[in-house]
DNA sequence: GCCTGTTATGTGATAATATAACAATTGACA
DNA sequence: TGTCAATTGTTATATTATCACATAACAGGC
């Protein structure tokens, strides 16, 4: 099951939130013979510590920062590790990378990205993700993955406005 | 109404399909003040060529080729013209673009894109975005635009594999 | 243990994509 | 025809991403 309402754009004892995930995570990647290195883990860790997405170059400040390599494929790779296995997803939309906040379930998720605070709450997309499967069989297409972002108001900053 | 199947797949009249899309841009340019001139338009033919995604680059190569400017921002602001103004799509997944191919109609386009032969069919996604707009609704996000673009295998492609 | 193939990391260099800033030109139209 | 706004041209630079190759860590068979 998916959370019915993601925690980006609510108060949440964030704490909570993040050692839930990497909890989840921990599980799976014993379970899967992922290898959580230092520098994956560390990652993760940095892309939970709020819900924004995180371009590669930030995330690749504090690594250097925190005694890890200093050069571009440092991040990426890490990056494209945690991609790969869906513990992260890409946000192209932004250029940039956000934690996956149900690394089991949900994998079909769409995304709600604030423009004005930057906040991204990644929702469950199954009724998206349905509605495009369909689409692509009416026109013939094996559709493998999708990306899905949508760009507007989170609710607070709606109610600001 | 929308087209039910998108061109790109499937064989048709390229030269018909463009000459289509580029009287209708045309019509639509006049009705609404929009000022085509010959980078843009050319640009807009270009992107035309084929149902491919291009890249800026490879859009300005072609531009400098034919005697316009040579430096990015001549292709960058012909293209975000056409974007802004619903002439062509930016396909985030690609950092490329791609005509429009129902300027008039249809905003709310999904991309299913080949990843073997790389076509970008355009196709109706009012569906998809109806979920999407559901999916915001339930946790109060206030939609702008989304993009959806699906990456998997085209028809011919599916068949040959 | 220790060799060995594999996977992961570090580093330097560079590619690909995109924007800022400002000058020169063109077009609209009073 | 003068003037303002929009467009284009150009230089420079920022941002994002990958290549190539060396070194280090690890896993499994022996």
């Amino acid at each position: 099951m998916t959370d019915a309402q993601p925690t980006a754009f609510h108060d949440h004892d964030h704490d909570d939130c993040t050692q839930d995930v990497l909890a989840k995570v921990d599980r799976l990647a014993s379970d899967r013979g992922l290898r959580m290195t230092p520098v994956r883990r560390r990652v993760l860790e940095i892309l939970l510590e709020g819900h924004r997405a995180m371009g590669a170059y930030e995330v690749l400040d504090r690594l250097a920062a925190e005694g890890f390599g200093a050069q571009p494929p440092v991040a990426y790779r890490a990056l494209e590790f945690l991609v790969e296995h869906g513990l992260a997803h890409r946000i192209r939309r932004l250029n940039a990378f956000a934690p996956c906040m149900h690394p089991e379930i949900d994998h079909a998720p769409a995304f709600f990205i604030c423009e004005v605070c930057n906040l991204v709450a990644e929702a469950p997309g199954e009724a998206v993700r349905g509605a495009l499967d369909a689409a692509g069989k009416a026109i013939g297409f094996r559709l493998k993955r999708a990306n899905v972002e949508a760009v507007g108001l989170c609710p607070n900053c709606a109610e600001a406005a």
